[in-house]
DNA sequence: ATTTTAAGTCAGCCTTGTTGACATTCCAAG
DNA sequence: CTTGGAATGTCAACAAGGCTGACTTAAAAT
C-alpha cells in the first residue's frame, strides 16, 4: 500500500509501479494453477501440455486446417507435427484431406480423442468455475477485459474469431 | 454494468462450458501477451523465461535464499541451479553466505542484474499499464480477484506473504 | 508449364523441466 | 563430541517441446 504517486511513468493515478509488478505476480501463480489440474492428468499418460493446447482448439474448431493450428498455438509446424503425429497414431485424431483443396488436412476428434479432451477441460473447468463463482460476475467481466487488452493484435483477432464461430 | 441475470454471487448459471471454456481460452492468448516483451529481449542475450523469473523474484526479495526462491518458481533446485548458477557467473546475482545459518545462500542481484531485471519488467509493465488503462480501474480489481481465486492455496499464501513483505 | 502453397518429414540443436546419486557444510540433539 | 538431518551444490542422464534448415510430395494458382 502507500506510495501513490511513485509512478515512473505518464500515467496519472492509481498505476504504481508495484501495483504493475504484484499484476505480473498474478499472473505467473494464476496461470500455475490454471494448468496444474490438467497437468497432472497429462503426467500419467504420454502427452503434455503441448497435446491439450491442439486436443482444445481441435475440438473449438472441428475441420481445421494443420496451418489454422499452427496460428493459433504460435509454434512452427514442426514442432505441432510431433504432437500432431502421436495423437493420430494413437487414433485421438483423425485428419480428412481437403475437399475443395486437397492439399489442406481437415483434423477431427475421434470418439476417444474427444473423451480425453473432456477429461481434461472438464478439470481445467472445475477450478474456473470455483474462481469465477468465488470472485463473482463483476470480476469476471473485469478479468476478461483485462485479460483481452493484454493480447497481441492478432491473437484478440483469433480469439474473436473462435468466439463468433462458435455463438 | 448489469446485462440480465442479476445473479448476486451464489447463482449457478451463468457458468456455462461454453464461458468457462472462452476464460482459458482468454488465458492462454493473454499468458502469450504477457511473456512476449521479454521473451524478445531474451531471445537477444543467452538467457530464458526461467532467468527472467529467477530475477524477478530475487528483486522482489532481496536476500531471499535458494529454498525461497524454489518453492515461489516450482521447480527442481537442480533445475534452478543452472539457470543461477550462469547468472552468478555472468555477474548478475550475487550469492551470499547466510550469517545466522550459513548453510543458507542468500542471493541479490548486482548492478548489472538490477539493470537487466528493470529491463525486462519495463517491457512487461509497458503492456499491463497499457491494458490496464484501457481496461479501467473496476476491470483490474475482477482481474486481480479473479487470479487470485485462481491460484492454489500454496501459491496464494507465497503471492499474499510477497505482497506484505513489500507493504 | 511454372510457381506457390500446404503439409509432412528428417536431422540436429536449445532451454528447461525431471530423477537419482552423491559430496559438503553446518546446525542441533543426544 | 558424535551423529543425524537439513540446506545446498553438483554430476549425469533423460524427456518434452520449442527452434532452424533442408527437402519431398501433392495440388492449386498463375
Amino acid at each position: 500500500m502507500a506510495d501513490q504517486n511513485t509512478n515512473s511513468g505518464e500515467t496519472l493515478l492509481f498505476l504504481t509501479d508495484e501495483q504493475l509488478r504484484q499484476g505480473a505476480e498474478a499472473m505467473f501463480f494464476a496461470y500455475r494453477g490454471f494448468t496444474a489440474d490438467p497437468d497432472r492428468i497429462l503426467a500419467g499418460l504420454s502427452y503434455g501440455r503441448a497435446h491439450h493446447r491442439a486436443l482444445h482448439f481441435i475440438h473449438a474448431g472441428p475441420g481445421t486446417t494443420v496451418n489454422n493450428l499452427l496460428n493459433m498455438l504460435g509454434v512452427t509446424k514442426q514442432s505441432l507435427n510431433r504432437v500432431l503425429r502421436t495423437m493420430i497414431d494413437d487414433g485421438l485424431v483423425e485428419s480428412k484431406v481437403g475437399r475443395n483443396d486437397r492439399r489442406e488436412r481437415h483434423l477431427y476428434l475421434t470418439e476417444e480423442g474427444a473423451a480425453l479432451e473432456r477429461q481434461l477441460s472438464d478439470a481445467q473447468r472445475a477450478r474456473m468455475r470455483a474462481a469465477y463463482k468465488q470472485a463473482g460476475p463483476e470480476a469476471v467481466a473485469g478479468f476478461r477485459k483485462v485479460l483481452e487488452s493484454m493480447m497481441d493484435p492478432e491473437m484478440r483477432r483469433q480469439y474473436h474469431r473462435l468466439r463468433e464461430g462458435r455463438s
